[in-house]
DNA sequence: GAAGATGATTTTCA
DNA sequence: TGAAAATCATCTTC
């Protein structure tokens, strides 16, 4: 379509929409000093519909100098109380379908959950301690409470700092730039009131439109930022599985517990937390550990036996008195250092004790005490775990007073241990001595050393 | 580099 | 909820 033919469209739609603005015009006539006769009026439409197709075909800038200049006179223009009168009529009839558009919708779930994350995260809201709270109890769960990997921890809250930092200063760059938006439109529209009907509805809804469109922009970013607290915390939490082997020390306090309180290898929170203090880990390790001990334990019972069997003569040794310059120098010292004056260790730790004084009287030398254990013990057949620590000898009973560990049979009730939920679960894989044969040699090939 | 050891995590169960 | 069992992932040793 050409010009030509465009601007007689228009001039007829013109003429149409006149004709309805003759009828209301009778108010106005007042305010025009000679009404026009139709032939003039034809002529003036067409001259105002020609500068408008004008301004059509100019560039923006030429179009607002001229609008800048000529705003005044089309304010003053006779025509324009009609046609603003048309345009507030139509107005009328569209601004309904703008109610129905401007219903409240509810608040987004993803936006909540965003929220909700970078809160919890401790990047959003208020600050808590740097936004290292988050940190914190990340790396608290990770450590089992203890403060150790404090190179990751701060690592950690440092970069969460970072990230927190970035979205509040982006945020508050889009919430400025989205109030001078609003401001400028409203101002805008306010003008643009002088020339066309614009409802204050209006003016709020084009404010609504715009925040939506910036709490849009503002949704990416928060999108982002979880992303990159995601990515942080995997990384974080990626490094926590990098194990590290416990110190040989750690390694052998919780060896030399464990064999110590074989009959019940479970201790108690409060010895937990000691075992914890002198092998420098946490809680949990500890309990990690203890679980992964006692499945082990299970599972390969030879070795087991081995390894209780070293560990008894360690105790033996230990308390035997200060090495000898035959003794190994390396052996630690320490045996049941956390049963004196608990419940099970101390009276089991007592026992090596007498083991070594009243049994083996002039033992100082660790080869013949690791020879002696061996031999209470029966040697390392596999059925004799309980002598293997040289624990359930019935001489050493009778020479020493000390009265071991005796599991009985289930039903039978009764365990100088403390009773506990885990007797029946572990007690058959513990070394165990039927009471009838209390008095019998460890090495009996009838004695009931129960193994899986 | 393979194999075994070992600490941590996950799943299952009582 | 804690422990057992299975499994994973890393470390250590050879």
């Amino acid at each position: 379509m050409d010009d030509q033919q465009r601007l007689m469209q228009i001039q007829s739609n013109v003429a149409a929409m006149n004709n309805s603005v003759m009828g209301q015009q009778q108010g106005y006539e007042n305010m025009q000093p000679t009404a026009p006769t139709d032939p003039d009026r034809k002529q003036e439409i067409g001259d105002i519909l020609q500068q408008i197709m004008t301004i059509t075909d100019q560039s923006l800038d030429e179009a607002q100098a001229r609008w800048v200049s000529g705003k005044h006179t089309l304010n003053c223009h006779r025509m324009k109380p009609a046609l603003f009168s048309v345009l507030c009529e139509i107005k009328e009839k569209t601004v309904l379908s703008i109610r129905n558009t401007q219903e409240e919708e509810p608040p987004d779930p993803q936006l909540m959950r965003l929220d909700n994350m970078l809160i919890a995260e401790g990047v959003a809201g208020p600050e808590k301690g740097g936004g290292s709270s988050a940190a914190a109890n990340a790396t608290a769960a990770a450590s089992g409470g203890q403060p150790d990997g404090a190179i990751e921890h701060s690592d950690y809250r440092a970069k969460l700092a970072q990230i927190r930092q970035i979205y509040h200063t982006e945020l508050e760059k889009y919430e400025q730039a989205c109030n001078e938006f609003t401001t400028h439109v409203v101002n805008l529209l306010r003008e643009q009131s002088r020339t066309r009907p614009i409802a204050p509805k209006e003016i709020e809804r084009m404010v609504g439109i715009i925040r939506k469109k910036f709490s849009a922009i503002e949704m990416q970013l928060k999108q982002s930022t979880c992303e990159a607290v995601m990515i942080l915390r995997s990384r974080f939490l990626d490094a926590r599985r990098k194990r590290r082997n416990f110190s040989k020390q750690a390694t052998e306090v919780l060896n030399e517990y464990f064999y110590s309180h074989l009959s019940n290898p479970y201790p108690s929170e409060e010895a937990k937390e000691e075992l914890a203090r002198k092998c420098s880990i946490t809680v949990s390790q500890i309990s990690n550990w203890f679980g992964n001990k006692r499945i082990r334990y299970k599972k390969n019972i030879g070795k087991a036996q081995e390894e209780a069997n070293m560990y008894a003569a360690k105790a033996a040794r230990a308390a035997s008195g200060p090495p000898t310059p035959h003794q190994d120098p390396s052996t630690p010292q320490s045996t049941g250092g956390y049963g004196i004056g608990s419940s099970q260790g101390g009276m089991e730790a007592g026992m090596y004790m007498n083991l070594n004084g009243d049994n083996y009287q002039g033992g100082d030398n660790s080869v013949n005490a690791l020879r002696h254990v061996i031999s209470q013990s029966g040697g390392y057949t596999p059925d004799s775990v309980a002598s293997s620590a040289g624990m359930f000898d019935p001489h050493l009973q009778q020479m020493t007073g000390y009265r071991p560990v005796v599991i009985p049979p289930p039903g039978t009730g009764g365990l100088d241990v403390e009773e506990d939920k885990h007797e029946e679960n572990w007690a058959g894989y513990i070394p165990q001595m039927n009471q009838d044969d209390e008095y019998s040699d460890s090495n009996d090939e009838d004695s009931p050393n129960k193994t899986k």
